[in-house]
DNA sequence: GCCAACGTTGGC
DNA sequence: GCCAACGTTGGC
């Protein structure tokens, strides 16, 4: 099983969007990048968990962990023209986008924010916290994995 | 296949 | 709102 870190802007979906989904499961789609697509196309299974991290907003933080429960299938939006996410060269016979669906396990006891990940030197290979980083969908190690939830 | 220009991301 | 860093685009 793996780890993982899915960031979203709480202005456009934050984790109360998600906990207010029915069974509290919604589908990941929108990401237009094709590093984090091949993470979630290859390598995400069923069963593996990921942070829940707010981005570009007041106070940046890991906020729940989520659980992946549907495995990559074509992003619908990337073919839709009245959505944002639109690609007009995505062909729906060979779908260039992909989602998966994931589901809130639980909210963190407290928001571990990004100010407090950056200090510890046990993170400092997590992606998350280099430099320019800019995917929105990243592995996490087990043992990084374990680490943040002790800080919680 | 190079690389400058451009648009986007995201912490601050 | 600023701006550094990055991915993508497209002319050549």
């Amino acid at each position: 099983m793996k780890y993982w870190l899915f960031k979203s802007e709480p202005d456009a979906f934050s984790i109360d969007d998600l906990a207010s989904m029915p069974r509290k499961t919604d589908h990941w789609d929108g990401v237009r990048n094709y590093q984090a697509r091949n993470f979630m196309r290859d390598e995400m299974k069923k069963g593996d968990q990921g942070f829940f991290y707010h981005s570009n907003c007041a106070e940046p933080a890991i906020v729940g962990i989520v659980e992946i429960s549907r495995e990559a299938y074509p992003d619908r939006t990337a073919l839709d023209p009245k959505s944002n996410y639109y690609d007009s060269k995505s062909d729906p016979d060979n779908p260039r986008w992909f989602m998966v669906d994931v589901k809130l396990v639980r909210r963190l006891k407290r928001a571990i924010p990004f100010r407090e990940l950056k200090e510890y030197s046990q993170l400092e290979d997590f992606p998350l916290v280099r430099r320019g980083n800019r995917l929105s969908v990243m592995p996490v190690t087990a043992s990084q994995w374990k680490f943040i939830l002790k800080k919680e």
